[in-house]
DNA sequence: GTCTATTTTTGAATCGATCCAAGTTCAGCG
DNA sequence: CGCTGAACTTGGATCGATTCAAAAATAGAC
């Protein structure tokens, strides 16, 4: 019965049940954003008419153009959407988002793509506020992209240097200098670094010209702290065998095999994520090396599982939750002005870093 | 020099380009849109201008209203956001519909919020295309504020009997009959049972009663479960202590307690959740008491984490995953008609059950 | 130089609401 | 009975784009 009248889909819109009430459309606007106003006789024949059409309520798609905010930020990557909820990173970085937004009642819109034109898109029509920039990998597109839609934006591990974009970073050098200096402390003078990229080209042992050239100041600070820290003990950095990987448990694997296959092989590990400490830590389990009887490890991050691997991880602990919130903070109280913090970070000792062997 | 022709904010909207590069608003839509379409004089007159005047683009606000599609699928649920980011079974979900979404370009909101009230504005004004629902708690709250909307949406979890309701499952009954089979063939006849809700107002023991008026069908389908392979075992279920709780930590310990306070403690455990059961864990060896040598425990659900905690959780493995993919594309290719899908689970059994204590 | 076919461009209509200045209604008062 | 002010309503303008039928410009043929 009911289907012969409805046929096909009609969307009822505002005005249709302004009609049907005989009342303007502002009236009935005002019947749902501001019943107050409307005399109560009036309020109750517009609702009726809502129901008896079928009315679902003020289309937020109207309502949106009118009002110009959406209120939701969105967080993009270039990685695909399931990065925000497997990575352990990304997730701790999107409670603290959460956290923030949960305050004050915002949304959170999740943006990513697999190919870089889809990506391209994917911002260009995301309809937010503002944006969380997770710069992993490709952030310089990612910025650039996203400089595009003259939103507020606020980037996150940013890789280079740019003062023009708002980022909210650590302290890499000093975080760097922390876990070096604890490995050197404890008596390790031999000493093996498994670095994020340098730049986006390659992998492999790196030279000095490559590191001077580096396209990624994180990845240079990190190194740098550790070096300063190795110096000030009398090693030789020169010396230390320094493997660019990606993060990924290949080209970690590969640079664990490089490392070990020298003729002094380190009785400590730098690794530059929490990531390639646990790889790590399972490729020496593998071959028979024991962590930290035989060798070292300590990473940088902080992600929760590393309190949770075995042996536990040391590793430079970063205020992720923290950052996520001071990042959402910044696109919720936009202000119009660039905002760059950079927080501290803290050595978390755990069961991974011991003194280096005997025989050594 | 340039801040004194800025002065204040001046949004520039596609007309204004229009306007300056001499064209209509047909045209410079169609050189952003289908730039294939307008001559190449023009299209780069007008980006020309569009450039000048500092032009972001199409606003995709205005875009939408035309074009009705947002391209973004809303997840909600009555948890707070973080939600998403913290819990295990919602993570393995999320994963899941990231991948159908990722798959067709589609975006995700998440939608939640604090207070009923909120929560209430919050689906409404959510800019998306369809919703699925997280019904773990307050289910029927929120499909009724979702209903509301006229939108697409889809259940998970869903709690009760509605067969208005698009909704996707798994077989309960057969679930906890399998995980109830597998203790009772270990040789296992004291159980006790630590539930989830059965309604929404309390917690402890609960009496036939409860179990005959529950609320909370999912529930009540484990129990029968249960109870069916029991049974089947001799296992007078009049006697079996079942236990509801909040599925959190306290109200799991408080049932905890109750159940080994009484004369005879059970030998095994049959747990809802992996949450409940890796609390369990916990307790029992805070105890002293070993698992599963002197108490087994299954679990329910599957969670990652399951398989990771000391010693690994026997559980009841829903395709988690494969659920929150199948609700993405429920809605991604919505033909306006009720689907309803109930997915089968596996039992997985590791390290956490085995046969009762030969003492007992 | 005219006519037809094709390529471009135009401008009004539309999407679905909210806002607001101006207009209407009505009770109370002198 | 007219006037005043408060309480409601109205309808046009606006938000920022896209669409499409029709008009205009251009090209090609004869």
């Amino acid at each position: 019965m009911a289907s012969s009248t409805e046929g096909n889909r009609r969307p009822v819109r505002l005005a249709d049940i302004a009609r049907a009430a005989g009342v303007s459309h502002g009236t009935a606007s005002n019947v749902f954003s501001r019943p107050e106003i409307v005399r109560e006789e009036v309020r109750e024949r517009v609702k009726a008419a809502a129901e008896a059409m079928g009315y679902a309520g003020p289309d937020p798609k109207g309502r949106l153009l009118r009002a110009g905010k959406v209120n939701a930020i969105g967080v993009a990557t270039t990685e695909p959407l399931s990065y925000f909820f497997d990575d352990p990173f990304a997730r701790t970085m999107m409670a603290g988002i959460s956290e923030a937004c949960d305050a004050t009642g915002a949304g959170i819109a999740l943006v990513s793509a697999g190919n870089e034109e889809k990506l391209a898109w994917n911002i260009q029509s995301a309809l937010v506020d503002g944006f969380i920039l997770f710069c992993i990998e490709g952030g310089s597109r990612l910025v650039e992209l996203t400089r595009e839609r003259k939103l507020p934006f606020v980037a996150l591990e940013l890789g280079f240097d740019d003062d023009t974009v708002s980022a909210i970073g650590v302290d890499n050098v000093a975080g760097a200098r922390l876990a070096a200096h604890h490995l050197a402390e404890l008596g390790h003078r031999r000493f093996a670094v498994l670095a994020l990229p340098f730049a986006d080209d390659s992998t492999g042992l790196v030279s000095p010209e490559r590191i001077r050239t580096a396209v990624y100041t994180g990845t240079r600070d990190r190194l740098v702290g550790y070096f300063e820290a190795l110096s000030r003990f009398g090693v030789d950095t020169t010396k230390v065998p320094v493997y660019e990987t990606e993060n990924d448990e290949a080209s970690t694997k590969a640079g664990l095999e490089t490392i070990f296959a020298a003729a002094e092989s380190p009785t400590a590990i730098l690794a530059m994520s929490d990531r390639m400490a646990m790889i790590a830590i399972e490729w020496l389990a593998a071959r028979g090396m024991a962590v930290p009887d035989d060798v070292s490890i300590v990473g940088f991050d902080g992600v929760p599982d590393a309190a949770l691997c075995d042996p536990p991880l040391t590793t430079v602990a970063q205020p992720i939750a923290e950052i996520g919130r001071r990042a959402a903070r910044t696109i919720l109280d936009f202000d119009g002005t660039v905002r760059r913090e950079t927080l501290g970070v803290e050595l978390v000792v755990r069961a991974s870093s011991g003194p280096p062997p005997e025989t050594a």
